[in-house]
DNA sequence: ATAAAGTTAGTTAATAAACACTAACTTTCA
DNA sequence: TGAAAGTTAGTGTTTATTAACTAACTTTAT
């Protein structure tokens, strides 16, 4: 459980994240935000580590929102798969840094904590999207000539570039819009 | 132009950025792998930047030469992009750090003349593409169905997913072996 | 042909800035 | 009044980078 002050303080971060990356996350940066001093963060948060799994597990935590519930609602593997872009979109709209933290992996590979929180994020949304996969091949609803595995690398590949360039272009284009577009095709590309 | 002892210390940097990521690239470690101090790195670079950019000038350059080559080739325009992807493939088996470096753009965020070199050689690639892509669709050998910049997210989505879970995967697999697969999935998505 | 001048590639020693973090003291407020 | 949340002032480490100097080689000019 957390209490009101660490949330400000991860909402704070993630801020920071947003407006100029992953590597502006610094102590000093964070406690200026905050309008406060840089050991009193520590009141709250034993180190900064301590900070990037809290934000992790938010970003876990809502990930794993979006696939699950997906997972359970009684539509096609089609509209599942539409629904997992739209609702990633609409959340990456909502809170861009969370879209900063994904592609920021790299930043992570010398805390061994870090790297596992990651991993399990990645993994789990993997099993679901392969899971709907499945049942939609067996279906015989979409496309059966193309190993799930690598349909999977297909539409995940597609939506994180997607959301990627959205980011590298300072977010000049509408993310939900867009990308409504973008899943149209990648829905013809899946269906049988 | 770059002199015999430049490239000496830009292929020692990619493998340390190969070893243990980008992070690890810092002066102490390079001057290290090359045994001499760091102040004798500057008697090469002027500093670490002009390191950077140069790596990514080779990266470019490799790039460019997979991409247009196979631009100018006869060969029909799904043959084009399989060339494409194997020839990446290969690429990045030979020096892994080269994903390294694509995957870490983040690391450049604050670098203004980085962010200018990551941008080129993205945009770069992407027009080739397109204009692959376009011809295909004219030549009605690929779908026409699913608008050309959509194909180019989708095709280089999971590209660039791929080579991410290899890397990620500590280099497990073999890059070449399983691209291939996926390579024909791909072909069945954008043929007609 | 050779001394003078200059270059190349290295050294040791140091600096300044950024970083996460700590100890000890003070304020705030229920 | 006492715990929670803040402060000031500092530590130790890691960065990239610079200053001053040197040994060994190359070029230039007489």
């Amino acid at each position: 459980m957390q209490t009101a002050r660490q949330q400000e303080i991860i909402e704070t971060a993630l801020g920071l994240i947003n407006e100029n990356g992953i590597q502006s996350l610094t102590i000093k940066n964070l406690s200026k935000k905050l309008g406060i001093t840089e050991p009193a963060i520590y009141r709250h948060f034993e180190n900064k580590i301590q900070i990037l799994v809290s934000i992790l597990d938010l970003m876990k935590q809502n990930s794993n929102d979006i696939f699950s519930s997906e997972l359970k609602s009684e539509e096609s593997a089609a509209q599942k798969i539409e629904q997992l872009f739209k609702k990633h979109f609409r959340s990456f709209s909502e809170m861009p840094s969370l879209a900063s933290v994904v592609f920021s992996e790299e930043m992570f590979r010398n805390e061994k904590v870090l790297i596992e929180k990651i991993s399990e994020l990645i993994e789990q949304n993997n099993k679901i999207l392969l899971t709907i996969l499945n049942e939609g091949q067996n279906n015989n609803e979409l496309r059966n000539d193309i190993d799930a595995a690598h349909l999977a690398v297909i539409i995940m590949g597609a939506l994180r570039l997607f959301v990627k360039k959205w980011q590298i272009s300072g977010f000049t284009f509408d993310l939900q819009d867009e990308g409504n577009k973008l899943i149209q095709s990648v829905k013809l590309i899946i269906l049988k």
